[in-house]
RNA sequence: GGGCGGCUAGCUCAGCUGGUUAGAGCGCUUGCUUCACACGCAAGAGGUCGGGGGUUCAAGUCCCUCGCCGCCCACCA
């Protein structure tokens, strides 16, 4: 065997491991008509910087189950890629331009866009080598990029057949400009915040006559674009002014006073300006009453031409300004504070204005139906599944989507518009005539499109679609979809909807849905805040299965969780332990060694440790398929650590002192616990696993790497219900006799002699004299046969379910206190019994009550009376 | 204004379709250079499962209600 040092060193073994699967090529999925894919579609991280905890964590579980899948055998394809992230990675690269005191106007469309694609070229390559010391193991070979032609080719395509479905449409409406980014955002882009601000009443002089209308908003510079008034028709108060003209303060402009059911009687004064370029609902009444939109904004939200007097001020400005002019002339009638929500740009945080401008949009109502039913009938099961409510609210309420951005970096809208005729949906070449007319006046639309326009089409995208592909044929439609529950309408969605659209097929069938990672305060990490952590600085420092570890520990399913060194740490830890082991085991092996268990050989702690292996593997199969990783990680820790290192191992050191009897058990279990473990931590599992195959006797372990050996399946022949119960009772009465030392004060060390009387099993325990007193160090330990013994004044005397131990202690026992301990423990005993008689002597339960429930409270009861009377 | 989630040991969280004396990690106390591991070993202390009501033979687990904490959605000027 080779020499292993005293603690596992990941950062010895992470590359070279990495490198040697990489070399094998087993990351790449190979289709098998014969069998049932499994396939994962990575969220496509964003080329604007470095990885972050949120993707070691999106990059664990999806490496868990693509990792398992494999492992059974199942065509295991994960997919990855990255999102040229339109908006926030053209804002980055902008940010680097004004740095060097540059903007993408001064050197033009064709410049920036090479700089973008230096910055992605950077940045893709950086984000697969993060990925890459994170362990995962997908396709590299089919990695894809949302940019790529493939990609592309799909953008165009559906772009072309909604627009010929009629779903794609070009309309002036009002959207969310954001002054900063100079671009629309679609609503979901939009944050809404709360903020301190004002309602102000206005009144409005009615021409040839001396009343007014009284009007309140909270954007008073928007005035200046009013173009009528609006009351509730029902609104008896204001019935005699509908159809007269007001005149506008400041401006002069005279606009009609209309009556129009979105009035909200009780708001404010009940007559409402309206200005229908610069809000939704104004340009609705609007619409309906023919009132002008007049834009009074300039692309920065300067006041323009339309504002007069007022031209050239920001609009915080022009607030300022339009007030104090108010105030002056008499038109303001009052100001009161008022609380209200305001959109903002989720990228830069600049307060959106909504404008009126010509964009694209998609029409989401028809789109959605379908992506409703495949939620409802089941054909996607979201996790956790209260998000159905959340998913299914959003749809049924689902607003047309604008899919238009002033923006450089992303797919084109590929739309012709010709001088001479009408516009041309191009999907394959740049024309050079109009292909409809054929005059050379032609101009593409200069706007891109929306990047989850591109990440909603991800799943088929990636496998080659429009073209049938067999990659599309085999692995689509997917099976999980795991990401972020933040991005479920952006993205998860978009993709159902799209997918459905496209293939008439759902994308997948799982979506799994992951919370977020906080700081170890649970607040959320930001880069202002000073408290990222960065997972490659975490790899380094405790490894990447430590870190895949601490990602999954006290996480469950849409839930926030916390990053701190102390999970880090027990994660590390947890690494070192099996490395531990293995060395332990490894180093007993003397001469090559055989895996083979042979049954007719085994004694009760082979069995009992087989039976618990056995059990924890359906625990762990189940917990993985049920999507419960967390919980499947735990199963096999405490099985690793709190059965066979802290139990199974330590008695088979009594046995190797004599011979090699447990190697073969103890060599089993390891392999099986490496091969259980090895998707959540697949470095230390791979190496040991090498090791362990160098150690067996040649073909014991057949394959190449643990990663493409079977996992393994609960073999229900183990299954030992009586080894369980007598190891179990062996445990009990090492841990009696250690606690009875460490209660009155005897060092470990100082050896006692010990007699158990076991019941009808002190026969066949007697074989764990040598374990006893190996164990809860004894100088002798005699199981007897019958119940004869009586304690002594120098004896302890403990009573355990099935079992007495008397332990000799001189004047260390105190008679008093250990009568008082009896009678406690007689009366807890009493309580139990009293509270099991009476259930089980009502008839209700025993008519009731499942008759395996029953079965148990009886046998608790004989148990709990036996204990009673031995005490 | 709608909706969702959480409230379980000092801290962070598990507890699936209701069925043992409610678990783990960390922390804490006590003791250990035990021939795999101090990234360790052993033994402990610690919880009326947010409050109240209900359903049930049986409730941390189901229902109602209240209370905090957090999140999402929403065009009331």
């Amino acid at each position: 065997m080779k020499e292993m040092p005293k603690a596992y060193e990941s950062q010895n073994a992470e590359k070279r491991l990495y490198d040697f699967w990489m070399e094998k090529g087993y990351f790449r999925a190979e289709i098998d008509h014969n069998k049932e894919p499994f396939t994962i579609i990575m969220p496509p991280p964003n080329i604007t910087g470095e990885l972050h905890l949120g993707h070691a964590l999106t990059a664990t579980l999806e490496d868990i189950m693509t990792r398992y899948h494999r492992m059974l055998g199942d065509p295991t394809l994960w997919l990855p890629g990255e999102d040229h992230a339109g908006i926030a990675a053209q804002m980055v690269v902008e940010r680097e331009l004004a740095k060097e005191g540059l903007n993408r106007y001064k050197i033009g469309r064709e410049a920036f866009t090479e700089r973008m694609w230096q910055w992605a070229d950077k940045y893709r390559k950086r984000i697969t080598e993060q990925h890459m010391r994170l362990g995962v193991s997908c396709d590299w070979s089919r990695k894809q990029f949302t940019l790529n032609e493939s990609p592309a080719l799909a953008v165009r395509t559906t772009f072309k057949n909604l627009y010929d479905d009629g779903l794609i449409y070009r309309s002036k409406r009002i959207s969310n400009w954001c002054p900063c980014c100079c671009t629309v955002l679609s609503d979901l882009e939009v944050d809404h915040k709360d903020l301190n601000g004002a309602l102000y009443y206005i009144k409005y002089p009615i021409k040839g006559q001396e009343a007014f209308l009284t009007v309140a908003t909270t954007r008073p510079e928007t005035m200046l674009g009013d173009s009528g008034v609006a009351v509730n028709p029902h609104d008896s108060r204001f019935t005699a002014y509908v159809g007269q003209t007001v005149i506008l303060p400041l401006v002069d402009r005279e606009i009609p006073v209309v009556a129009d059911e979105a009035v909200d009687v009780a708001f404010g004064t009940g007559a409402v300006k309206m200005t229908p370029a610069h809000d939704p609902v104004d340009f609705e009444v609007g619409t309906r009453h023919d009132l002008p939109l007049i834009n009074i904004l300039n692309q920065d939200a300067t006041i323009n031409e339309n504002g007069g007097r007022f031209v050239g001020l920001s609009r915080e400005k022009a607030r300022q300004a339009v007030v104090e002019a108010l105030k002056e002339e008499g038109y303001l009638v009052k100001i009161e504070e008022y609380t209200h929500a305001v959109g903002h740009c989720q990228r830069c945080a600049t307060a959106v204005e909504p404008m009126a401008s010509l964009q694209w949009f998609v029409n989401t109502k028809v789109l959605a139906k379908p992506a409703i039913e495949a939620v409802t009938s089941g054909k996607i099961k979201i996790i956790p599944e209260h998000f159905n409510k959340v998913y299914l609210n959003w749809m049924e309420n689902i607003r047309d989507w604008c899919i238009s951005r002033q923006l450089w970096w992303g797919h084109r809208i590929p739309v012709w518009y010709c001088d001479d005729c009408e516009e041309t949906i191009v999907v394959i070449d740049v024309p050079a005539v109009c292909p409809k007319c054929g005059s050379c006046h032609l101009t593409q639309d200069p706007d891109v499109l929306d990047t989850w326009f591109s990440s909603g089409l991800w799943p088929h995208s990636t496998l080659g679609w429009p073209q049938q592909t067999e990659d599309l044929k085999y692995f689509y439609p997917t099976t999980v979809m795991e990401t972020a529950y933040d991005i479920l309408f952006f993205w998860v969605a978009r993709m159902i909807m799209q997918g459905l659209y496209n293939t008439g097929q759902v994308p997948f069938k799982y979506v799994y849905l992951h919370g977020l990672i906080r700081d170890e305060k649970g607040e959320k990490m930001s880069k202002t805040k000073g408290n990222v952590l960065d997972p490659l600085k975490l790899v380094d420092q405790y490894g990447a299965d430590a870190l895949r570890f601490a990602l999954l520990s006290g996480t469950s399913a849409g839930a926030d969780s916390k990053m701190s060194p102390i999970k880090l740490e027990a994660g590390r830890n947890f690494a070192n332990k099996i490395y531990n082991a293995t060395r332990f085991v490894l180093g007993n092996i003397k001469t090559k060694a055989a895996l083979d268990i042979d049954d007719s050989r085994l004694v009760l702690e082979d069995r009992w440790i087989l039976s618990c292996l056995n059990t924890m593997i359906a625990d762990a199969n189940r917990l993985i398929a049920d999507f419960n990783f967390s919980e499947a990680a735990r199963v096999l820790h405490d099985f690793i650590w709190g059965q066979f290192c802290d139990w199974y191992v330590e008695m088979s050191k009594t046995r190797l002192g004599a011979d090699n009897s447990p190697l073969n058990v103890l060599c089993h279990v390891l392999d099986k616990s490496l091969r259980l473990l090895h998707p959540f931590m697949p470095f230390v599992t791979e190496e040991l696993w090498q090791t362990l195959k160098e150690t067996l006797a040649p073909g014991d372990l057949k394959e190449e790497s643990i990663m493409i050996s079977s996992y393994p399946q609960a073999d229900n022949r183990y299954i030992d219900a009586v080894a369980e119960k007598n190891v179990g009772m062996v445990i009990e009465i090492i841990r009696s006799i250690r606690n009875a030392k460490a209660e009155r004060g005897l060092p470990p060390k100082e050896l006692v002699n010990v007699q158990i009387y076991a019941g009808v099993g002190a026969v066949a325990l007697s074989a764990y004299e040598e374990i006893v007193k190996r164990l809860a160090r004894c100088e002798q330990v005699c199981f007897v046969a019958q119940n004869t013994r009586v304690d002594k004044a120098d004896e302890l005397h403990i009573v355990i379910a099935g079992a007495e131990i008397f332990i000799p202690m001189g004047n260390l026992v105190d008679k008093k206190a250990e009568a008082a301990k009896k009678d406690k423990e007689r009366t807890e005993l009493t309580i139990l019994i009293d509270g099991l008689k009476n259930r089980l002597s009502n008839e209700v339960f025993c008519s009731k009550a499942p008759a395996a429930v029953i079965a148990k409270e009886k046998e608790r009861l004989a148990d709990f009376e036996d204990r009673l009377s031995r005490l």
